[in-house]
DNA sequence: ATATTGGCTTGATCTAGATCAATGACTAAT
DNA sequence: ATTAGTCATTGATCTAGATCAAGCCAATAT
């Protein structure tokens, strides 16, 4: 098992107020005059390799993150060792603030790239929602967005064929990266930084590596997709979008109003 | 299609500082003094009779509901027809509030028996967070605990046989009714009164109904549950979670602290 | 430059669960 | 009581995707 282990910056603490991620971030709805006093709840920042597990199912993880650059996978694993990703972490997401009644996360969470988040306790967590309102609605809207995901992922995995659940992830992910400010995304070739395995993707829709390979490989064949080097470049959304059943509002959060 | 119609009491309606599900609900947080006020918010009560639909997936919802008594799927067909049930509703629980960037539900609602709902007008909700913040921190509780549900379904879509989803499911549900205060539980025979058909379990868990059939023929066989006329009673629950991987822990609401 | 490793690719075979088809059992309506 | 509709049950057959097995390719380590 390769566990890396992490390092936490203690300097050059990047200013939430030049905060690339910020406006997708948690902290989106707070007036800037009051993010001195967010940052002032940040315990560090770190910085992670890739296959570095983040948090463990089961542990009573004592912060709450906000992905600031790179992906993780969050997953889940059966006592028969198979394991199911729940979903990806991309900058501006916020991880493990769900916990069961003893404090608890139910899931694990891995990097899939070079990472780096800014932690903030989570003893401090009900303090900041009560001198920050918006945070706590804030948290509503994004919990639902990644409920809406995981409800088409739940879709995907009961009721759709391989062709059909791999297309909607990739437009998922596709999308996701297209919304990053940033970004990795580049617009002329529609195409963005790609850093899963086929074995990442089949653990994500409930297929093995060697079906998706064989999807993938038709996939390209037919001219929809192509897939080089951490590269994923979109040439038939159209036909994707329609065989994922894909619609690109299912990605942007909610709106109370 | 049966399309029953809605009937909408304008008379009698309950009282939300005497409401038996409220310790569940949203609500349970605002102090007592101040349930008055949140009673004014609501619009108005219904009651469904079995295979209603409360809203279908692509509707802009103008209330958001609390589930006073009864139960619901929510689910969304592909385009082949097939679906898929996301989860259910039960006393207590908030239906839609998830919404996207243009305000409309990706999934449908249906009765799954006699129903009664509270409704909230949306164009209030923002208003009912700002007078009484702990609504928005509920939901948010509310929110990743759906999450954490629908994670396990993914789970179980995606990398589980038969039978372990559907013994994590007959679980899941049995010990949401057991948490229920009314309550359909039955302490003494270990029962719940349980509404669904076999080709409901069969959609939530992305099986056929023949073939949830022969699953649940077989625990019956090896004296795991008994199954009749809408009651569900557990016999072996000790073998029913080892082989569902349940735990109790996923059922119940997560913790700021 | 060579060896090792992790991921990709492809073929051959197998299987859990789907599909198809009937029959039974219970419930509600006439 | 009779009919019609919904749901449960069971057998026979089929198939999407799993499993097993090998070879390939590119990137890193020696």
């Amino acid at each position: 098992m390769t566990s890396n282990r992490f390092r936490i910056k203690t300097q050059a603490l990047t200013q939430c107020i030049s905060c690339p991620v910020r406006k997708r971030a948690l902290y989106q709805k707070v007036p800037e005059c009051e993010l001195k006093h967010i940052q002032s709840y940040r315990q560090h920042q770190m910085s992670l390799t890739p296959k570095t597990t983040l948090y463990s199912a089961g542990s009573t993880p004592s912060y709450i993150y906000t992905l600031y650059s790179g992906w993780l996978a969050l997953y889940q694993n059966t006592h028969t060792g198979k394991r199911q990703i729940l979903g990806f972490a991309l900058p501006g997401d916020l991880l493990a603030f769900q916990a069961n009644a003893k404090g608890a996360i139910m899931h694990s969470a891995t990097t899939l790239t070079d990472a780096t988040l800014c932690a903030f306790p989570r003893s401090k967590v009900e303090d900041m929602f009560n001198k920050h309102p918006s945070l706590a609605t804030q948290i509503a809207i994004m919990e639902s967005r990644e409920l809406a995901i995981c409800q088409h992922h739940l879709m995907s995995a009961g009721r759709k064929d391989a062709q059909e659940s791999i297309a909607f992830l990739l437009l998922e992910l596709f999308h996701r990266c297209r919304q990053q400010i940033d970004t990795s995304f580049n617009k002329d070739e529609n195409s963005i930084y790609f850093p899963l395995t086929q074995e990442d993707i089949g653990d994500a829709v409930g297929l093995t590596n060697v079906h998706v390979n064989r999807v993938i490989r038709q996939f390209i064949h037919d001219g929809i997709i192509e897939c080089h080097h951490k590269k994923l470049r979109i040439l038939d959304e159209e036909r994707l979008s329609k065989m994922g059943e894909f619609d690109i509002n299912i990605i942007s959060s909610n709106l109370l109003s």
